[in-house]
DNA sequence: ATTATCTATAGATCTATAGATAATGC
DNA sequence: ATTATCTATAGATCTATAGATAATGC
C-alpha cells in the first residue's frame, strides 16, 4: 500500500493521526497496522503517535469504539417505522444494505476484531443492552400484532434481524475473493450488488408473507 | 492458550507438526501463529518446524488448502440429490450447517485468510471452477425444470446458494461474541443453533413456494 | 552416509520511552 | 513555561538458517 501523508492545516496533528489510524486499522487491521506505518500516513514520526495516544491499543479502541457504535446505530435504527411489513422491510433491508455499502470494510473490521478480543465486547454491552432492549421489544410488539391481524407469518424480532443482517452482510464479507478472483469492475460489482438487494428483500418478505390458505 | 506436546509415537514428528500447525492456525490465523508455539505444540524445537517445511508460509498453505477443499466440497455436495425441493432443501441446509457445527472455526479462518490474500484464492480458482461449474449447472436446470412445473417461485442457483451459505455461516462468525457477551452454557448454544436452523430452513422454503393465487 | 533433531544466532520488525530541540503561549 | 515534535534506542518478538550432534539405515 502506498502511504501518503494526510496532514492538512485545517486539523491539528493530534486529529490527523487519528484519522490515519482509522483508515489503517479499518483497512487493516489491529495486528498488521504498525504505529510507524500510522505516523507516517499522518506526516509525523512514530514517536508523537505515543505522545499523543501513549499506546496503539488505546489508540485502537477509539477507532473500534467509533466504529462500533456506527454499525449499531444503523443496525437498529433501520425498524424505528409504524409501518406495514410490506413497506418497511424493504426501507429496513435497503437502509442496512446501503450502509454497508457505503463502509464495506465495517463488517469484516468488527467481526475480525471481535473475535481477536471477545472480552471488548463486555466494555459495551451494557451500553448496547440499554439502547436495543426498547427498539428490540417495540420489534416484536409489532410483529406480534401483525401476527394476530394474520398479515404475517409467526417470527421473533431476533431471528428477523439476524435473518437480514447475515443476508446483507454476507455479500460484503465475500466481495474482495470475488473481485480477486473474477476481476470484476466497479459498475459489475455495483449491479451484482443492487440485484442481491432485491432478492434478498424477496427472500426476507416471503419468509413473513402468510401462506395461501391459512 | 495452554500449549501442550500432543506427539504420539504413531504419527511421525513430520506429521505431528503439521496436525499442530493445523490446530493453531485454524484457531489462532497465520499472523498470530508463530513457529515456536507450533514447535511447542508438537512437542519438537522450532527449527524442526522450518526443517520439514522450510517456510511458516509453505506450511499454512498446506492446512489452508486442506480447509478450503474440505469446506467447498461440503458447500456443493449438498446439492446432489434428485428430490423434489421441498425436501431437499432441509437437506441442503442441514448438511451444511451440520457441517460448520463440527468445524465452527473454518468460516471464520477461511474468510479472514482470504481477505488477507486475496491472491491465494487465485491459485485455486482453476480447480474450483472446474468443479463447482457442473455442479452449478445442474442446480440451474433442477431449478428452471421446478419452475415451469409451477413448483417453486424463479431464483438462479447462485442466489440460492448465496442465501443458504449467507445464513447457515453468520450465526458461527458471531458466535464468539455472544458466548463472551452473554455468556451461555453450551446446552444453550446448542439450542439455540437448532432453533436457528429451523428458522433457516423455512426462510429458504418460503423463499421457493410459490404465492398463493400465481 | 543419511536423516532427524538440537543449540545458537543474525537480521528484521515493532512498541514504547528517554532525552533533546523547536514552537507557542503567557 | 508548556506543549509539540524529533532522534535514538532498549527490549521484545519472530523467522530462517548455520552448524553441531544424535539416531537410523544400509
Amino acid at each position: 500500500m502506498e502511504i501518503e501523508n494526510i496532514k492538512s492545516d485545517e486539523r491539528s496533528m493530534e486529529q490527523t493521526i487519528l484519522g490515519a489510524a482509522e483508515t489503517l486499522f479499518i483497512e487493516q487491521g489491529f495486528d498488521k497496522t504498525s504505529t510507524g506505518q500510522i505516523a507516517k500516513l499522518a506526516g509525523c514520526n512514530q514517536a508523537l503517535v505515543h505522545y499523543y495516544y501513549r499506546t496503539k491499543e488505546k489508540l485502537f479502541d477509539l477507532v473500534f469504539e467509533k466504529k462500533m457504535r456506527m454499525a449499531l446505530n444503523n443496525f437498529l435504527q433501520v425498524e424505528s417505522e409504524g409501518l406495514d411489513f410490506e413497506k418497511r422491510i424493504p426501507l429496513m433491508v435497503g437502509l442496512h444494505f446501503d450502509f454497508l455499502k457505503n463502509n464495506p470494510r465495517i463488517a469484516s473490521f468488527l467481526l475480525h476484531e471481535l473475535s481477536r478480543n471477545p472480552a471488548r465486547i463486555r466494555n459495551m454491552i451494557d451500553k448496547i443492552r440499554q439502547y436495543a432492549q426498547p427498539l428490540l421489544e417495540r420489534l416484536n410488539r409489532d410483529l406480534e400484532e401483525a401476527v394476530k391481524q394474520g398479515r404475517i407469518r409467526p417470527i421473533t424480532g431476533i431471528d428477523l434481524l439476524l435473518t437480514i443482517v447475515s443476508l446483507n452482510v454476507a455479500p460484503f464479507l465475500i466481495r474482495p475473493v470475488f473481485q480477486t478472483a473474477l476481476s470484476l469492475s466497479d459498475k459489475e460489482i455495483e449491479d451484482i450488488l443492487e440485484n442481491r438487494k432485491r432478492e434478498i428483500v424477496e427472500t426476507v418478505l416471503s419468509r413473513l408473507r402468510p401462506v395461501a390458505g391459512n
